[in-house]
DNA sequence: TGATGTTTATCTGGGA
DNA sequence: TCCCAGATAAACATCA
């Protein structure tokens, strides 16, 4: 049976809703988030049924992104700035597409009212930070301060170093509610924090022409947590080096 | 100014 | 038949 190839359908409309295009386009990135501009070059470089109308589409595409709770926004890391947010998915949708199925769901993905409060605090906690560590190289190249080891943030190691301790916001932890999983709060280190074995999550499955999407090892966090931990284990690094004399950096963290 | 993001409304089609 | 997920359109806000 010959593989069929990326380009199988043509000018025909692909079977997939913007949901799983889009969970594709994560999907197959390195670190599990893409910005908008890359999503949308994931799905015009594969079907070009895309290639046109393209406003139409990607109207869609943008209002699926804020409309859908499964998808995450993620602020820009202060060092890669440029125009738009990272998307990621959120760690209760890896299983959205039960059954392998990339096309209408059993159900749509939905956070509870607090849940979703929660983490757009911890989310503009992030993008805050960010612009905190902006405004501080912006007067002086200095990283910042300390970086979050409890939660997303904790109060600066070294105070008088701080750049904004006023607007750096104790973020309160963020608890989601794990299907068949216990309790977890969904913070950077929570969420890096060994689990217990349980099964892979269900990736969408391998779509015509594409390669098959990886299945998650037990116990291995998320690959956009991965991310998230090589990006804040560089800026322990780097608040390290700046603040030598009163910070005393955290032992390595494992980068995969 | 254009890209990005949010919100609301309406319509279509699948599934229970 | 009804409910709900998904598609589409449009208006508006925000930001680099």
């Amino acid at each position: 049976m010959p593989r069929p190839s990326r380009d199988s359908y043509g000018d025909q409309k692909p079977p997939y809703s913007y949901i799983s295009l889009t969970a594709m386009a994560i999907w197959s990135s390195p670190e599990r988030m893409l910005p908008l501009s890359e999503i949308y070059r994931f799905i015009t470089d594969r079907f070009p049924y895309y290639r046109r109308n393209t406003q139409r589409w990607q109207n869609s595409l943008r209002h699926n992104l804020s409309f859908n709770d499964c998808f995450v926004k993620v602020p820009r890391r202060p060092d890669r700035p440029g125009k738009g947010a990272y998307w990621t998915l959120h760690p209760q949708a890896f299983d959205m597409f039960e059954n392998g199925s990339l096309l209408r769901r059993r159900k749509r993905f939905k956070l509870q009212k607090g849940e979703k409060d929660n983490l757009n605090a911890e989310l503009a906690a992030l993008a805050s930070f960010n612009r905190a560590f902006l405004a501080r190289q912006a007067s002086a190249p200095v990283p910042p301060p300390a970086m979050p080891t409890a939660s997303l943030y904790t109060p600066p190691l070294c105070p008088q170093l701080s750049p904004e301790p006023a607007e750096l916001p104790e973020v309160a932890t963020v608890t989601i509610l794990q299907r068949e999983r216990p309790r977890r709060a969904f913070t950077i280190d929570a969420l890096l924090e060994p689990d217990s074995p349980r099964l892979s999550p269900s990736p969408p499955q391998p779509v015509l022409g594409l390669p098959a999407l990886p299945r998650l090892e037990l116990s291995m966090p998320p690959p956009y947590v991965l991310a998230a931990q090589r990006y804040h284990a560089e800026l322990l690094q780097a608040a390290a080096h700046a603040l030598r004399p009163c910070y005393l950096p955290p032992p390595p963290l494992p980068v995969a």
